[in-house]
DNA sequence: TCTGGGGTCCTAGGACCC
DNA sequence: TCTGGGGTCCTAGGACCC
């Protein structure tokens, strides 16, 4: 007598896993038909690919690799600043092009989403391979660019098949023929292995995710933890990663981070790394009127790894000028002399909407809502002369350095009003404030002309 | 692939308590 | 308090994703 399971039905489920190819460069193409057939890069504002054409794919080009690579390895490549504001359009309305065909579409990211299919058979009186296939075609021609989908049994499965043939492909795979996907997909295209996970399990003698599955239940626990159990249980065929409607509404932490050129051992210098970032995780967090429950502070040594504290605050908050002395305290716990930096980071974490404050009985009202005023005003001034324009005191050590030619494309896209030319704002602070929060220096305007003392 | 930035989630081990 | 066992809570750091 057999213990196997009947399987009556191939097809339980209908999971659905779509990804734009080369989303940012494909956009770019089908917005300017000129670029079409041509390799196209955008993330220069970054100085790496953000996203890649096929034609660029073609030449070795990939995310991740440095603009300096790509100018040797396609010398005629097109690149472009990422414009998130029009990719996010075409997102939308790819997410809701999927929902013509059903309401369980999971918005995962910015050019990928999950939907599930199960029960549509139904009512398209067709199977789920070919309700995919409309979906696909749909997509493709309302947005004029190419996607790749793939459909099965899970997420873990349907990332598989997505992945499985690009660009523009299309890839089902029913239980019955999972063990030949499985046995073709090495073990670092598994969603959920990174190098870590690979390496390991590559040494001991496994190489696909065929070899993975075969492993006993009991032995994957063991080693890989709840993840690994979950990844185990996804690659059979078990819907165990739920579809999630509900769209990102919030952000649970805001992180800024910047690595710089070369690694530091100077305090004051790291510090006012730090204390940039400190600026613009507030800055984001403010235009999500979002508040701070805590604030991690880290610093990355050159040897990539990190040292780190989290304060949590006696009421959340998001003023730069609450947040930077105890930034500057987590800080002096942290650093080690003699060392050197390569990044600092600041993560703002159990964020809430920002309510009326709330005053702690021995808190001085007066001066919480000066800062809170303090705070708009920033803001508005900094909307209005580009972003850092007034900053924390800590942070004049960081001006007067030379900026990368790229700063002048993003404040033209991010802060300029229209008809305003990109020079005028990358000059000099405004207003220098010091680690009190007096203001110790000002410019009547962004001219290069060095802070005057206040008294 | 000697490694950019912005996220999420897991986990080992310490602190603390009976 | 030279001192066992076990529970919960917390957090720093890591692993991974796009």
């Amino acid at each position: 007598m057999t213990c196997e399971p009947v399987r009556i039905d191939s097809w339980p489920r209908g999971i659905l896993h779509l990804d734009g190819d080369g989303f940012f460069a494909s956009i770019e193409q089908a917005i300017h038909p000129e670029l079409k057939g041509r390799p196209v890069v955008t993330g220069i504002e970054r100085g790496i690919v953000a996203a890649a054409s096929y034609e660029a794919k073609a030449y070795g080009v990939k995310r991740g690799v440095p603009l300096s690579e790509v100018r040797k390895l396609c010398p005629q490549c097109v690149m472009l600043p990422s414009d998130y504001e029009t990719y996010s359009l075409f997102s939308k309305r790819m997410y809701a092009i999927m929902r013509d065909f059903t309401p369980e579409v999971e918005e995962y990211s910015i050019d990928e989403a999950f939907a599930d299919l199960t029960g549509f058979r139904m009512l398209y009186h067709c199977s789920y391979e070919e309700i995919a296939r409309r979906m696909k075609i749909q997509v493709e021609k309302d947005l004029g660019i190419t996607v790749s989908v793939g459909l099965s049994l899970s997420k873990s499965l349907a990332k598989l098949c997505s992945k499985f043939r690009k660009p523009s492909g299309f890839t089902a795979v029913p239980g019955h023929q999972l063990h030949i996907l499985l046995a073709r997909t090495p073990l670092e295209k598994v969603w959920g292995f990174g190098p870590n996970k690979t390496a390991y399990l590559n040494k001991l003698g496994l190489k696909t995710a065929y070899d993975y599955v075969r492993l006993s239940r009991d032995f994957v626990k063991r080693r890989l933890g709840k993840i690994g159990v979950e990844i185990w249980s996804e690659l059979q065929g078990e819907y165990v990663y739920k579809i999630d409607v509900n769209a990102k509404q919030e952000y649970q932490s805001i992180c800024k981070s910047k690595t710089f050129l070369p690694p530091s051992p100077d305090p004051d210098y790291v510090k006012a790394q730090l204390l940039r970032n400190l600026e613009s995780a507030c800055i984001k967090a403010r235009r999500y009127d979002l508040v701070a429950g805590r604030m991690t502070v880290y610093l990355k040594r050159q040897n990539f790894t990190t040292v780190g504290l989290e304060a949590v605050l006696s009421r959340p908050t998001v003023a730069t000028l609450q947040l930077a002395p105890l930034a500057r305290g987590l800080f002096e716990k942290i650093f080690e002399g003699g060392t050197e930096y390569r990044a600092t980071g600041v993560v703002l974490s159990h964020l809430e909407k920002a309510k009326p404050i709330q005053f702690g009985l021995f808190e001085n009202p007066l001066q919480a809502v000066k800062i809170e005023e303090a705070s708009k005003a920033i803001d508005a001034i900094n909307a209005h002369y580009g972003k850092h324009s007034i900053f924390v005191g800590d942070a004049l050590k960081l001006q007067g350095r030379p900026r990368g030619k790229n700063d002048i494309r993003t404040y033209r896209r991010d802060h300029l009003l229209p008809g305003e030319t990109a020079r005028r704002h990358i000059g000099l602070p405004l207003l220098a404030v010091d680690p009190d929060s007096r203001i110790i220096g000002a410019c009547a305007d962004a001219t290069p002309k060095p802070p005057r003392i206040l008294n």
